[in-house]
RNA sequence: GGCCCCAUCGUCUAGAGGCCUAGGACACAUCCCUUUCACGGAUGGUGCAGGGGUUCGAAUCCCCUUGGGGCUACCA
C-alpha cells in the first residue's frame, strides 16, 4: 500500500489559513511519494458544523490547486461504523461505560486544583459491576463511553518532525471519552476509525495534536489497526508569536482571496512556514513537491509575515502570463465598478496592454484599483494635480500638447517621448519635465502614476487623449486667474 | 498547576564539531536607473538568549537557567 494522506477539516468555520499549510504539506508529500491525497470533513460535532463551512473549504483547496484524489468523505455519515467499532471495544472491555455527570467531573477538576494536582479522571467508572452501572441507569443517567488507558505505560512512536516521542500514559488525564452520552463519536476516536478504514499512511497535522496522538496509537492497538507514521508540523504564529487565530484579521482564506493575494504566492509562502527549500525561494507548487522532504522541515514555529508574503505575491504576478494577469487585474476592475467596454474571452489589445502597464510593479492585485480609476473612470484631479496645473507655464504647455496629438492622429510608440520632449525648446523651457509632467496631469489628473508614454499610448486607442487634455487646458486656464 | 515542544539578524531561514571574521530572502537605509510612483540594480547595518561543561576546536553535542509556545473537554 503506497502513501495515502488526508487533510481532515471541520466544517465549523471557513477554511483556515493554519489548515490550508497543514493541507499543502500533506499534498506535497502526496505529490513527492506519488500518493494519494484524501479530504475528509470531520463534521461530527453537529451543533457548529456547517455546511456552507464545507462548501468554502472545497472552494479553497480547489482556488489554492491542492485537488484531492478520493473524497470528500463525512464522518457525518459513518456513525454507524462508529457505533459499530465501539460495542466492539465495549464487548472485549477495552471500552467502558461511564455515567459521571458533567457536575461530578467539574467537582473532581475543581478539588484537584485546589490540591495543585494535573486535572484528570480518575477512572472512578471502569469496574463497575451491572448491578451499579443498573443503579445509574435507573437514576436516568446516559452514560458516555470511555477507553480503557493503561497505566504506567510508555507510548513510543517516531515522528517524521519532532523525532522520537515519548509520552506516559498517566499523563494523558485518564481513560477518555470515545461516544458522547447521545451516541456521538469524538474526535480521538472517530479520527482512529477513519484513518484506519482509509488507510492512511501518513498523518501529517498540527503538532498542537501530539498529545492526542498517544492516546490515538493506544486506540489503533486495541483495534489491532495497523498505526501511521505521524509527521507533526510546527504552528504558524502571529506577529505576537502566538497561534495564529481568527482573532489576528485575516486568516481565513478568503480573506487573502479579497485582498488581492493570488494562490502561487500563497502557496509559495505557505510552504516556507518552517520547510526551507533545498535551492531558489520562488517556486510553484510543482517544483515544491519534487523538492519536499520532512528533513527540512524545521521544530520550531514561524511567524506569519505580511511583508514576505506581499514581496512574493509581487514575484508571482510577474510571472502570470500577459492573458493571466489581464483576466486576473480585468476581474479586479470590475469588481471596482469600473466599465470596462468590450470585455471578451480573447482580451483586446489595449486592455492587455492596460493590464501589462498596470500591473507593473504591484504586490497585490487591489492595488491595480487605485490605477485602473485614470484609465477607466472619467477624468478628476488629485490637489497635487492641481497644484501643477495651477503653475503659469501650464497653459501654454497643454496648448502645444494639443496642438501636437491635433496634428499627429497616428502616434509613433518609438519615438513619441522624443517628439513630445522637443516640444520644450519652442515653448523656451529649458527641460522637458514640466511638458511631461503637464500631459500626465493633463490626462490623469495627478502627478504621480504608471508609465507615461504607453499611458498615451493606451488613452489614445480609446480616443480620451484630446478631451482630456481640452479638459484640463481650460481648467489650467481658469486656475490662472 | 501538570505534561510536551522550541530557541541563529526585527521576520522567514541556511548551518547536522573545524569550510562561519555565521550565508540567503523579506523589511530598513543610502546610491543608481527614472518626468513621477513603483519595478529593477548596487551597497550597508543588525543575529548564534545566558551560564556551565565535553573537545585541540562548538551556532552545531550535554546540563542548568531564562524566555517563548502548545496541550491539559461529553470541541476538533
Amino acid at each position: 500500500m503506497g502513501v495515502r494522506v488526508r487533510i481532515a477539516p471541520s466544517p465549523t468555520g471557513n477554511l483556515h489559513i493554519g489548515t490550508a499549510r497543514t493541507a499543502l504539506f500533506n499534498y506535497l508529500f502526496a505529490r513527492s511519494l506519488g500518493g494519494k491525497f484524501i479530504l475528509r470533513i470531520e463534521d461530527t460535532d453537529q451543533e457548529r458544523s456547517r455546511t456552507a463551512y464545507t462548501r468554502n473549504i472545497i472552494q479553497g483547496l480547489t482556488w489554492l490547486g491542492l485537488d484531492f484524489d478520493e473524497g470528500p468523505y463525512y464522518q457525518s455519515q459513518r456513525l454507524d461504523r462508529y457505533r459499530q467499532v465501539t460495542d466492539q471495544l465495549l464487548s472485549t472491555g477495552q471500552a467502558y461505560y461511564c455515567f459521571c455527570s458533567a457536575e461530578e467531573l467539574d467537582d473532581l477538576r475543581t478539588k484537584q486544583k485546589a490540591l495543585g494536582l494535573p486535572t484528570r479522571y480518575d477512572n472512578r467508572h471502569r469496574d463497575l459491576t451491572p448491578e451499579q452501572q443498573a443503579a445509574f441507569r435507573a437514576e436516568g443517567r446516559q452514560p458516555v463511553v470511555r477507553f480503557r488507558i493503561p497505566e504506567p505505560r510508555t507510548v513510543v512512536w517516531e515522528d517524521l518532525v519532532q523525532g522520537q516521542v515519548t509520552w506516559q500514559t498517566a499523563d494523558l488525564g485518564g481513560d477518555m471519552v470515545i461516544a458522547k452520552a447521545d451516541g456521538q463519536p469524538l474526535y480521538n476516536f472517530a479520527v482512529v476509525v477513519d484513518d484506519w478504514d482509509m488507510q492512511i499512511s501518513h498523518v501529517i497535522r498540527g503538532d498542537d495534536h501530539v498529545g492526542n496522538t498517544p492516546k490515538q496509537i493506544l486506540l489503533y492497538e486495541a483495534l489491532d489497526a495497523v498505526i501511521p507514521q505521524f509527521a507533526h508540523l510546527p504552528l504558524i504564529h502571529n506577529a505576537q508569536g502566538k497561534k495564529l487565530s481568527k482573532r489576528d484579521g485575516a486568516t481565513a482564506l478568503t480573506d487573502f482571496q479579497a485582498l488581492g493575494l493570488i494562490p502561487e504566492a500563497l502557496i509559495n509562502y505557505l510552504a516556507m512556514l518552517s520547510w526551507s527549500p533545498p535551492g531558489a525561494e520562488i517556486f510553484s507548487v510543482t517544483e515544491a513537491a519534487q523538492l519536499f522532504s520532512f528533513d527540512r522541515v524545521s521544530k520550531s514555529p514561524a511567524r506569519f509575515d505580511w511583508d514576505k508574503l506581499n514581496w512574493l505575491n509581487g514575484q508571482h504576478l510577474k510571472l502570470l502570463s500577459p492573458a493571466d494577469l489581464t483576466t486576473l487585474l480585468t476581474n479586479v476592475w470590475i469588481q471596482a465598478g469600473y466599465a470596462i467596454p468590450e470585455v471578451s474571452p480573447d482580451h483586446p489589445e489595449w486592455l492587455t496592454q492596460t493590464a501589462q502597464l498596470l500591473g507593473e510593479g504591484i504586490s497585490r492585485t487591489q492595488e491595480a484599483v487605485r490605477s485602473g480609476r485614470l484609465v477607466f473612470e472619467p477624468l478628476s484631479y488629485t490637489p497635487e494635480g492641481l497644484d501643477i496645473l495651477a503653475k503659469p507655464e501650464m497653459p501654454g504647455v497643454l496648448s502645444a500638447l494639443k496642438l501636437f496629438f491635433q496634428e499627429h492622429p497616428t502616434l509613433d510608440p518609438e519615438t513619441l517621448k522624443h517628439d513630445l520632449q522637443a516640444l520644450a525648446g519652442p515653448l523656451g523651457l529649458k527641460k522637458a519635465g514640466p511638458i511631461l509632467q503637464g500631459l500626465r496631469v493633463a490626462l490623469t489628473g495627478q502627478p504621480k502614476g504608471p508609465e507615461l508614454v504607453p499611458l498615451t499610448l493606451i488613452l489614445h486607442q480609446q480616443n480620451q487623449v484630446l478631451g482630456r487634455l481640452d479638459q484640463s487646458l481650460g481648467f489650467a486656464q481658469r486656475l490662472q486667474k
